[in-house]
RNA sequence: CGGGGCGUAGCGCAGCCUGGUAGCGCAUCUGCUUUGGGAGCAGAGGGUCGCAGGUUCAAAUCCUGCCGCCCCGACCA
């Protein structure tokens, strides 16, 4: 992509409604734009960042036995009256009346709409195991929306919901998430400490949530340190195996880890070694629910079994705030020139940098330096505007992508490109003839 | 919902107290000179001063009501 033929409205200044570091830079780097409190949109960069994530979510769901499917935003408000959690909702839930006067409202999860699917749909205890998904809007309408996408009304989430014919396959399918949840943070770069939780308005026996660490998270935290000490890249699994999968979640569960909600300050010291005990600040990334019956039974979701008889199923439900994480690894990842970006993530693999715009020798080197980077399949971001040399730096720093190669007069010259890693500001000067196999290397190795 | 703050050009702000018909920086456009970490000079364009009433010869400025946004608290992916 050419920079003079993107959208990517950078701020000078920083803008005065933005406290918090991420929804400042969002806003700076043109990634998003408020339309009202709480609702955003995404301008291209943002939404590359979003789709990024939506891909490690989709790869990971898949890989743990997801499917994906797409209910609406608008739901009728009958399915709610069936789970009782119509007048429960309260005001959080948008409410809306169409031209027949029928009861609708904004969809603020979908347990309901799903159980009504797999209760019309599914008879027979040899349809099951069921783990469905989407990813979808949803809209919650909070007291005080704030900092950016991190608490929006209007937000995007992955939520999917399992159905199984007995408890123990149910608990087996709930592992089976809380396994790939590790995996899919670990693949944006990020450490999502599982964190026993509340089960709140979704209801239900078990929870669990995922919190990654940032000094502006909403919640205070506390665990064993050997939560960072783990290698969260190391999960790999046999999503079939359920006595393995069950040992990756009693092996991150029988560490102390907390949410200021629930922490217990007597378990926390018995369990966990003075020095060993980290307090902090977290954002909520995702949470995973086991909820057994709670909704098959009132909504009558029951299926024949091997002996002919009518049985419940079992259910959870498992959330990922996608919009949110946008935020959340913003917060995690940047410095004080902009936003570092873990590569998994990044709205581009790296910036090319034209120095002197004009220029024909150090035009035609960049120009095929954007060819043969391009072909050979990574996603560059070519500054090929006329801007000066220092703006062009400060806004590639700014934006965070991971790698900059710059060129100008004197590299040309040389043969040379200079190669910034952005996380460590460490530049390097690279022979044009091997630069892009050297990218190539870079921007594929798989994130530690 | 309680408490605090703010709405003036795309962005950041001054002007308001003490009414006289709108200004600064950055950005934008044109030209020239520059060009390896947010350039210089010269010129230009751009504003129903959040909205609606009221007071007044005259309102960004004073009064009343409303709307929106931000921050702190109780709730939440």
């Amino acid at each position: 992509m050419r920079l003079s033929k993107f959208f990517m409205p950078v701020l000078r200044d920083d803008p005065k409604e933005a406290e918090i570091v991420s929804h400042r830079l969002m806003l700076r780097c043109g990634m998003i734009r408020q339309e009202t409190g709480g609702i955003y949109s995404w301008l291209p960069l943002g939404f590359r960042v979003l789709t990024k994530i939506m891909d490690i979510v989709r790869e990971e769901q898949a890989r743990a036995g997801g499917l994906e499917m797409l209910m609406p935003t608008i739901q009728p408000a009958s399915l709610w009256r069936e789970s009782g959690r119509y007048d429960d909702y309260g005001k959080e839930m948008l409410r809306i009346t169409d031209r027949r006067d029928n009861e609708l409202l904004y969809g603020p999860t979908n347990e309901e709409m799903i159980t009504s699917i797999v209760k019309s749909s599914v008879q027979s205890y040899k349809d099951l195991p069921l783990n469905l998904y989407h990813i979808q809007w949803k809209f919650r309408d909070e007291i005080r929306p704030r900092f950016g996408v991190m608490r929006g009304r209007e937000f995007l989430m992955k939520d999917g919901y399992s159905f199984d014919l007995t408890e123990e396959a149910g608990r087996e399918a709930y592992n089976r998430m809380f396994v790939s949840y590790l995996r899919t943070f670990a693949a944006m770069g990020l450490k999502a400490i599982p964190m026993r939780a509340e089960t709140g308005p979704i209801g239900g026996n078990e929870s669990h949530e995922f919190l990654i660490l940032a000094e502006t998270g909403e919640s205070g935290v506390f665990f064993d340190k050997a939560f960072l000490e783990k290698d969260w890249s190391g999960v790999d699994i046999d999503y079939d195996d359920a006595g393995a999968v069950a040992g990756v979640v009693k092996e991150f569960t029988s560490l102390y880890a907390a949410t200021e909600d629930i922490h217990d300050p007597a378990a926390f010291e018995r369990e966990v070694p003075e020095d060993r005990r980290v307090s902090g600040r977290g954002i909520e990334v995702g949470q995973i629910f086991f909820f057994g019956t709670k909704y098959s039974k009132p909504m009558g979701c029951a299926v024949q079994g091997p002996d002919g008889k009518e049985v419940y199923l079992q259910s959870g439900s498992y959330g990922i705030g996608v919009s949110r994480l946008v935020a959340g690894i913003i917060e995690a990842s940047h410095d004080e020139a902009g936003i570092i970006w873990p590569q998994p993530v990044a709205p581009f693999d790296l910036g090319l940098i034209n120095l002197r715009q004009g220029d024909a020798a150090t035009d035609g080197a960049c120009e095929k330096l954007y060819e043969e980077l391009s072909n050979a399949g990574l996603d560059v971001l070519y500054d090929d505007r006329s801007d000066r040399a220092g703006e062009k730096f400060t806004r590639m720093d700014l934006i965070g992508l991971p790698w900059q190669v710059v060129i100008g007069p004197r590299g040309v010259k040389s043969g040379m490109a200079e190669v910034k890693n952005r996380a460590t500001g460490e530049k390097t000067d690279v022979p044009f003839d091997t630069l892009t196999g050297l990218m190539l290397d870079k921007c594929t190795e798989v994130y530690a």
